[in-house]
DNA sequence: ATGTCCTGCGTGGCAGGA
């Protein structure tokens, strides 16, 4: 079984290269990120048509996530992240397909930090650390996977010193991440490539792309009963570099069966 | 500070987010 993150950056606004990528990597779950769109404008026919089902979260002009499901079925669990009854951002999406939990989610950038945005970033750091909690209880195979705008390590940015200040490399941050992984959480991709850099996402800017100066900011967490069947693990680098293309890059895991 | 790309608002380019 292989699952892929991809922050799309709008879903229709990228919506032909999602396609091709969808036909060229041929994923059987996909959590999409950044879909900027609301409920009613997402593509779904367009998804269908391309053999997935999906559900998903649009929220007007920021957010939104969803999850996509090739042939099999998908039941959606909650589109809410617990823990604030006030927060309206469309960030957390959770489904079950074929025996798996998967929680796709897109976590606040941060910026500017320090100030309320940052604020938000790590109370909603502290509501995922509750919620992951409750679902490594839960004994069944789940992954966290998204958009986490967290630098885990130095190792994950190509120019550290130049990120010290940024919401995505704070200590803060980087400390809210940690707690999460020490609950029981394996982050896949590192599991597999300890030692390569490897980037997930580019700027727009300063042809950030060209000189690879990127950052693994999208993540695969996976609780014990699901890395014990974890295979592969890759970014689809070469996404980042077509035509209107996001400012991520499409990141995918295997499991076995 | 800068750079780019997206959306909303609402029809011409800003403002805001990332």
């Amino acid at each position: 079984m292989k699952i892929a993150t991809y922050n799309v950056n709008s879903v229709n606004a990228r919506l032909p290269v999602l396609l091709r990528w969808l036909d060229e990597a041929r994923p059987d779950v996909v959590c999409l990120q950044e879909l900027k769109a609301v409920q009613e404008n997402f593509p779904e026919q367009a998804i269908n048509d391309a053999g997935y089902s999906a559900i998903w979260h649009g929220q007007k002009a920021w957010n939104g996530v969803a999850i996509l499901s090739r042939g099999g079925n998908i039941s959606e669990r909650r589109r809410v992240l617990p823990g604030d009854p006030t927060d309206e951002h469309s960030r957390y999406i959770e489904a079950e397909v074929d025996g798996i939990v998967i929680g796709c989610l897109y976590l606040p950038n941060g910026n500017p930090a320090p100030g309320p945005k940052f604020d938000y970033k790590l109370s909603w750091m502290d509501r995922l650390i509750t919620h992951a909690a409750e679902l490594l209880s839960s004994g069944m195979p789940v992954v966290l996977t998204g958009d986490y705008n967290v630098i885990p390590t130095e190792q994950d940015v190509y120019k550290p010193e130049n990120w010290i200040n940024d919401a995505l490399f704070r200590p803060e941050t980087r400390e809210a991440f940690q707690t999460l992984l020490k609950q029981g959480w394996t982050d896949a991709i590192r599991k597999l490539h300890p030692n390569d850099r490897i980037y997930t996402y580019y700027d727009f800017f300063r042809n950030a792309f060209g000189r690879d100066a990127g950052l693994r900011i999208d993540h695969f967490l996976l609780n014990p009963q699901l890395e014990s069947r974890l295979r592969a693990a890759g970014v689809d680098r070469h996404v980042r570099g077509w035509e209107k293309t996001s400012d991520h890059a499409p990141v995918w895991m295997e499991l076995e069966h």
